[in-house]
DNA sequence: GTTTGAATTAAACGTTTGTTTAATTTTGTG
DNA sequence: CACAAAATTAAACAAACGTTTAATTCAAAC
């Protein structure tokens, strides 16, 4: 599906509003008076409000792949390539945070309409590459083998969102409270606790 | 409020089709129907669906602190107060991740009803438990005072959720198939997993 | 200038939503 | 049994939902 400037448009409106109240809360003439659109123009473009989503998040998470390529081709010892993959990782996260946040919630309902095929896709793939990586550090004798690979996902990940989902709670406790400082705390604090944890559960150390 | 057994069997009904379906996903006809009474009932009992789901928190939440206090007063030095302290989480939520999910997604939400004074308040006096015990542990010379102590419970709690919310896809990686095995996966590996990142992360001896 | 197909509109479609009403049944108490 | 309060019911409420219709405007091609 090509997109023109006004599915853009609407599309970005239609992130904020699902990633504000939620896919189910948000309804579609909120999107067009939103966007300054007429209703009927989100089926004429997109067939569906199921659609739209679909159409969103094809839109947000293409590219992916290539720049995570990118990233792991990067010059750099082993724990410099953990580093760099999970900077990449959260800024993209981050920087995408919005559709992230509905294509988590609707990808967990039992009852869905949306087609996710693509997007699990694309997590086995981007799987497989950081499974590569530790077990090649691994091999090399540089990351310890007493690790549980797949769940190392859910602890890069799962700290950025649980951390974002409640962003007021934890910018309280580090004191800050202007919101134009979240993006950077994001990138620096955060990011380096991350890669800190990671860093130190592959270590060989101790 | 005083809940009688119809009550808490609506909540029960109404808890696990709001984890699967959302909470705007769910209608109070839904749960009438599923609960097997009168449409009418339950704004009798609770006034509103989105208070039901305040009693519904209420129900589920209460008691928290009280077993929380129990767990980190157990006997061990430092790290085996760490495990206990991630094992008890990781138990806690996991038998009560129905409620803690739709609590999440509503919380994050922009122009919610649902009151959560209560929610955040338990947050807060959570969180200063295990930032005292940690403080002491600093002190004590045992754990390392190089981390983002707030950010430790993002990392164990959204290392919990990630893993639940994409639960298929772990397990696949995992080679477990049977919906049975997930709570001994949960209570053991993933929960050996999180106890090590954090033990690791808290250590000096690197 | 005419034709053609795409873009846009206001209005209406039938459902479903959460909540309330008013009547009835059940329950417990004196 | 008689009475009062609580519980339960079917029905109705207005509002909002996603989608479709049919008519109209617009833009480009010939």
């Amino acid at each position: 599906m090509d997109l023109g400037e006004k599915q853009i448009h609407i599309l970005n409106v239609a992130e904020k509003l699902f990633a504000k109240n939620g896919f189910d809360g948000t309804s579609v003439r909120q999107i067009a008076s939103e966007a300054d659109v007429n209703i009927a123009m989100i089926s004429y473009y997109f067939g569906s409000k199921e659609k739209m989503l679909e159409a969103l998040m094809h839109y947000r998470f293409e590219g992916f792949r290539r720049e995570m390529d990118k990233v792991m081709s990067e010059e750099g010892d082993y724990f410099e390539k953990i580093d760099h993959m999970i900077a990449f990782m959260i800024k993209r996260i981050h920087q995408n945070r919005y559709v992230y946040k509905v294509a988590n919630s609707e990808y967990s309902k039992q009852n869905r309409q949306v087609n996710f095929e693509k997007y699990v896709a694309q997590k086995i793939e981007n799987y497989k590459l950081i499974e590569a990586l530790i077990k090649r550090g691994q091999q090399a004798g540089v990351f310890s083998s007493e690790v549980y690979i797949p769940l190392m996902i859910p602890t890069v990940v799962g700290t950025y969102f649980h951390f974002y989902y409640n962003k007021k709670f934890f910018m309280t406790l580090f004191e800050v409270d202007k919101e134009e400082d979240v993006d950077d705390f994001v990138y620096t604090t955060l990011t380096a606790h991350i890669q800190q944890t990671i860093k130190k559960l592959l270590s060989n150390e101790n």
